[in-house]
DNA sequence: GCATATTTGTCCGTATGTATA
DNA sequence: CTATACATACGGACAAATATG
């Protein structure tokens, strides 16, 4: 972003440094670069179907080619970019098949997440704060900001099944999610609806009742898919 | 591996090509290289734990260091190598806790994608076809063809929900569970009794019992986590 | 349909920092 | 503590493929 100086490897550390966001780990520049792109294609500042050029990626960024090519290859591998040989890399614009994959995984390890859950699990004051997120966000009519406690809310959800491996499978579905979010506009009622039936979920499990909290997600994410793969058959604007 | 000259860009046309082993598709170098990589790490070949020298790898398939770093991050990436910051890449060594994460997310995974079979799903004779697989690694008492038989029934398994990003999970999934096949020697026993359970388990699906498939993979992978864990516990030689 | 400009794919050389003997 | 080896990241070069006029 500035710094157009020529920021040698471990040089940056007093006035001017790119892409800081998280100071603390010590991550490589690559990663660094790819959680720039990922939060600038989330919040739609990189909307699906552009393409990245590489030359203006890597003058705003102020890094090397081969670097940026290193972060274009970790999010391609995260399906958010579609890399086409020899044409460049391009936000990935889902289809209706993927928009129904997508949900077909979620009704597969959410419900599987919660419904051996017995008593009340650690990990519930988690589910607890996205759905008062989700109030906050509703209360000030951001409607970004209340899909966004959506995904926190299931996210928080396939984490009580307390797997490294699974959290990170959802944390990839939900960030394709958001591209379905981009595309269909107007999820006011869409995101409404859910918040209802989230509560609902969270109670079941504040009760010790998983089986139930399970079959009430597979509803809700029923009903979900049906609402936005219909919303998505009607806006097939872009093409690819 | 041969071919020690310097191999041009696109000049890999009549005689002396490295890696190919995918002609057909036309894939980026980067992702051919992984592929390789990915080969020798499933044989053992880069047995957990070695570094990979960069230089080395390099001048083996004659190609340069970015392009083998865009490979690294791919493969770092599948969690089959651990990038450690200015050290170097290596290829990994799990814990205890991987196999049981790994198990963890097995045991939801599994049952969830053939609970819901109802009748003759397509499919089933890839899994068939795997246990033949097998009988026929056990008959010339291959035991490593044992165990990739006995993945292959897995992925044929999961296969069944008709997911590609459920496929993919399991694809990674069972690479890295070779990596814990790897460490543990000695598990023909251990994938003799698997045998007879996958051969229970195809039986319940032909009848049309996706409840009962999913009860009973559930117990196949209680006891093989149990199995591979206690093994894993008495062989931790390899730090890090 | 063709010539040209742009962009990607891949390589190489090099400076700097970090880890380890 | 110094020296060495290596990884990190940069920048430039050129061929090939694609897009553009």
């Amino acid at each position: 972003m500035t710094s157009g100086t020529t920021t040698a490897p471990g040089t940056d550390g007093a006035s001017a440094r790119p892409l800081d966001q998280v100071v603390l780990e010590r991550t490589s520049i690559p990663e660094r670069v790819a959680a720039v792109l990922r939060s600038w294609i989330a919040e739609a500042r990189l909307p699906p179907g552009v393409r990245l050029s590489e030359e203006r990626i890597c003058a705003e960024l102020a890094i090397s080619r081969n670097t940026l090519r290193e972060a274009f290859r970790l999010l391609t591998h995260e399906r958010l970019l579609l890399h086409r040989l020899n044409r460049g890399v391009f936000v990935r614009v889902l289809g209706v098949e993927d928009v129904e994959d997508l949900y077909r995984v979620r009704k597969l390890v959410e419900p599987a997440a919660v419904r051996e859950l017995r008593g009340r699990p650690a990990g519930l004051d988690r589910v607890a704060a996205a759905l008062a997120e989700a109030d906050a966000a509703g209360a000030r009519q951001d409607w970004f900001g209340l899909g966004t406690a959506d995904l926190h809310f299931h996210r928080a959800l396939t984490a009580l099944a307390g797997s490294p491996r699974v959290d990170e499978l959802m944390d990839r579905v939900l960030a394709e999610l958001r591209l379905v979010f981009h595309v269909v506009p107007d999820l006011r009622s869409f995101h409404q609806r859910c918040r209802e039936e989230n509560r609902r979920i969270l109670a079941l499990l504040e009760a010790g009742d998983g089986a139930g909290a399970a079959e009430a997600l597979t509803g809700c994410l029923d009903s979900a898919e049906r609402e936005l793969v219909t919303a998505y058959r009607e806006r097939p604007r872009a093409s690819l």
